[in-house]
DNA sequence: ATCCAGGTATGCA
DNA sequence: TGCATACCTGGA
């Protein structure tokens, strides 16, 4: 009698638990113009722009945005094909489009770039065609990208995944959300290292706080020329010149924004002959040289800089 | 065991 | 202005 109580239990518990993160929407075809390929997918999501994708299966990768929970894998024609729990189907497809940023042709936008006078730049956008600057929350750009100070990938990645666990809102089934700013501002600094931050938990904790009394600063952004932008958002501790462009980037599609870390510094140097070129200075070439979509450029040279064999 | 990693803030010439 | 140095943490 026991016996049959207990595993009739744990049945109606796995049960429900396969319901809620085992049921997934079919897969959709997303309209768009680009074709990517295996590689340049892999170095859109897991490049070191997004910290909170991660490979799941063959060819298949899971990511969290918001309250967005997404699989997404190439199809046979290169098309990009997603689903999300069934639970989270309601306006689902509204936030991949944007978070992809679909809007605009990509060629269109590879036209920017000075590829004809450019060969170090056109041979890099042929190796990594289908590369794409993500539309990140703003909010969680500047969160991830606090984090990212002198730690690589991997690790940034980590501390996101604890910071989410810990004091994000739960989504559905293990997936949690971010913590939000307006979170972060209750949290202890102590308990904020308690994400493996290290020295950046205070820098989080500051940050939290000049939010939480200037509600508006992050979306103050937008309406600044990018100059004013990048200095507005330098006067969050823990935001220097880099961080401020990766924000802006990333998390506000602001693509004349030209991130200079030290992958880049090494493209540079090898590959245009910037030798003893300072960061700033890189910054401003980097800028003048490729235009409006610098930070398109940028990521195209960082995975050629960093891929190199 | 040391060193260093998608940097920034701070302290001195 | 311009350049070293410390800073958490963990993986190589």
């Amino acid at each position: 009698m026991p016996k049959v109580t207990t595993s009739l239990k744990k049945r109606a518990f796995s049960g429900n638990l396969r319901e809620e993160i085992d049921a997934w929407s079919r897969w959709r075809t997303l309209e768009s113009s680009t074709a990517f390929s295996e590689k340049s997918l892999a170095e859109t999501l897991d490049g070191g722009q997004a910290f909170r994708w991660k490979p799941i299966d063959k060819g298949v990768w899971e990511g969290i945005w918001n309250r967005s929970v997404v699989r997404v894998q190439l199809g046979k024609s290169g098309d990009l094909q997603w689903r999300c729990p069934v639970a989270l189907e309601k306006g689902a497809s509204v936030e991949i489009r944007n978070y992809f940023g679909t809007g605009q042709g990509y060629e269109a936008i590879i036209d920017h770039l000075p590829w004809q006078s450019d060969a170090i730049i056109r041979s890099a956008i042929k190796e990594w065609r289908g590369l794409r600057i993500l539309r990140q929350p703003l909010g969680e750009a500047l969160f991830c990208f606090l984090c990212s100070s002198n730690k690589q990938i991997v690790q940034i990645k980590q501390i996101c995944e604890n910071a989410a666990q810990r004091f994000g809102e739960k989504i559905i089934g293990q997936y949690h959300s971010l913590p939000d700013w307006k979170t972060l501002q209750e949290i202890p600094e102590k308990e904020l290292r308690l994400c493996k931050a290290g020295y950046r938990a205070r820098y989080i904790k500051q940050t939290a706080e000049i939010l939480a009394n200037e509600p508006d600063f992050l979306d103050d952004l937008d309406a600044l020329p990018y100059p004013e932008a990048s200095e507005k958002l330098r006067r969050l501790p823990g935001v220097g010149e880099k961080i401020a462009d990766c924000v802006l980037l990333f998390g506000a599609g602001r693509m004349e924004a030209f991130p200079v870390d030290v992958w880049i510094q090494k493209s540079m140097k090898r590959q245009y002959g910037l030798t003893d070129w300072n960061r700033e200075q890189i910054a401003q070439f980097g800028r003048i040289h490729f235009g409006s979509f610098a930070g398109l450029a940028q990521q195209f040279l960082f995975a050629g800089e960093r891929r190199k064999k």
